[in-house]
DNA sequence: TCTCAAGTTCCAATATATGGAACTGTGTTT
DNA sequence: AAACACAGTTCCATATATTGGAACTTGAGA
């Protein structure tokens, strides 16, 4: 089993020059800095990956197992059973057994009567904690408003965690609240549009191990397929600040997005405004691509702002 | 530290009389029968508690410690750092900091740039899945619209976990949706519509551990203070077949309720109606106290319906 | 009734987590 | 500026929790 491959990537606090001292001006292109002046002598192994950005599921001891065991039943189709379970996972019957009744003791799993196994309530709860004391989303949130007043479309946040973005928080249309659908889903990062504003923003380093554990799916005709495509892509992004997604997750939607990141990278997320292709052409998205960029700017001041503060 | 208490306590399955083979008509009173015949062996302690219902803190071993962990920092007010946490926890510094970089490795938690801790983006992830792949919630949802279209007033969905309940859905009125604001939110059972509607299922051993466990709160004028009250409050709940919940857990608000429960008591949960005093008058909610009930049944028929399908 | 598969329990062996103490870095006081 | 105090981090012999094979139930089907 490979673990312990890494440390901390996102610990490597690299000063982007140009430090601050000025308050709040906006200048674009500046990320927020990091709250700690030097980096510490981190002796991290050359190799690193993993922590936090892209990686594997290397287990953590007994945590990484039972963290396993919650995939699997959080990847089923329908809830599984003891034997189904059995099957994905490289452990013996007594010791799966336990996991599982451990995991439904802390709530984390329901054995239903049917003795299925489904993720528990326990999740739930601190999912809500999760997300109402998150500060970072609370502080983006009145500029996704804001953005979605000048665009009328939906708009998203979401952040980079592993190989997938997670959507944090969504501001849409009056119409028929389609519940509070994507907060907490996760996509692929290659094939989203705040997944590749996102991951423009990776250091070379980050970006090779992102490449050599990502697997490529395509979703539609358009998904890019491969690496050298996708590295380009890239480039263009990193280039104009801003990324678009033709219908490269799904058929019919497409968005402009740009990042939002803060200067040591240890927090990597993308804004976007989405909208149905029936409706919101290439050009109309393309205009929102610079509202969409100093939006995202001004998040990161925002943040900056808010660090400080902390004693 | 107490732990291995008991068993499963809603395993006990306790056969509430008349059993079913008629299949879906709709004899009010009785609960979706489980699916399953007779009660295994189980040769559980005398004492029981915990497992699901009802019940402290216990770790299960390593998993029950790294839960500790995370409900410290859940329930911190602000993202605590490290030696906030460690005051909290009883655990030597060494322990609890490779507990900590285990949980930020699986991404249970985040580490800030201020190294302070905030739960992480893995249990949103968890969450969202735990969530729309919830059996239940998709068979009671619709009936959570229509009684929701009949009254014109929030609708609640919540499960009972422990001492607590767990709001799982919410249908409300077109107004301003304050995001998914319930939905994974944790209320104290005995001041609350649902949580009373679902405590007064509970057997007397159960409800005994309950009171035993729990620790009163007084959040309003009207909230319930003691044992010996919630005891008469919830035999009436029980005889009526609904709930009321007069400003005991928030000044303004009262609702109706009734329980949602599979007869094996594995499942115990309650729907409600929930509006605003200045709107709302007491006897506006007892107008719709029939219809909740019914509303509960036909939602425990479906699941009825839904549970036997199952290869 | 018998048989097979699924699920559950048990316990010695061993890998894993523990926790005290030493260490490093950071910010504060004299 | 040096000394101090404090938060955070690492290390390693030891104790303990997890492991996993095998035996044991239970339930469904022939």
């Amino acid at each position: 089993m490979s673990s312990d491959l890494s440390l901390e990537i996102g610990k490597t606090a690299q000063h982007n020059g140009l430090n601050s001292t000025d308050s709040g001006a906006s200048v674009p292109g500046r990320p927020l800095s990091a709250v700690e002046g030097g980096g510490k002598k981190s002796h991290a192994t050359e190799h690193s990956s993993r922590s936090g950005l892209v990686g594997e599921s290397a287990s953590t001891g007994t945590l990484g197992k039972a963290m396993d065991v919650l995939n699997i039943v959080a990847n089923a189709s329908r809830p599984p059973r003891f034997t189904e379970i059995l099957q994905q996972s490289d452990q013996p019957r007594g010791t799966l057994h336990r996991q599982l009744t451990n995991l439904v003791a802390e709530g984390l799993l329901n054995q239903r009567a049917d003795q299925a196994y489904e993720l528990g309530y326990t999740l739930l709860r601190f999912a809500a904690r999760a997300w109402a004391g998150n500060e970072f989303r609370s502080v983006a949130h009145p500029h996704l408003k804001s953005l979605h007043e000048m665009t009328g479309e939906t708009v998203h946040l979401a952040v980079l965690r592993q190989n997938e973005v997670v959507y944090l928080d969504k501001v849409e249309g009056t119409q028929s609240v389609r519940m509070h659908s994507q907060i907490g889903n996760a996509s692929p990062a290659y094939c989203t549009g705040v997944g590749k504003a996102a991951l423009s923003v990776l250091n070379e380093r980050q970006l090779e191990d992102y490449i050599r554990s990502v697997s490529f799916h395509r979703y539609t005709e358009s998904t890019i397929a491969d690496a050298a495509d996708l590295r380009s892509r890239l480039a263009q992004v990193r280039e104009a600040g801003f990324a678009f997604d033709d219908e490269e997750h799904e058929t019919g939607i497409h968005c402009v997005s740009s990042p939002v990141y803060s200067a040591d990278l240890s927090l990597i997320a993308a804004i976007s405004v989405t909208g149905p292709v029936y409706r919101i052409t290439r050009s109309q998205l393309e205009t929102w691509a610079e509202t969409v960029r100093t939006t995202a700017y001004q998040i990161m001041e925002d943040m900056q702002a808010r660090l400080g503060p902390r004693a």
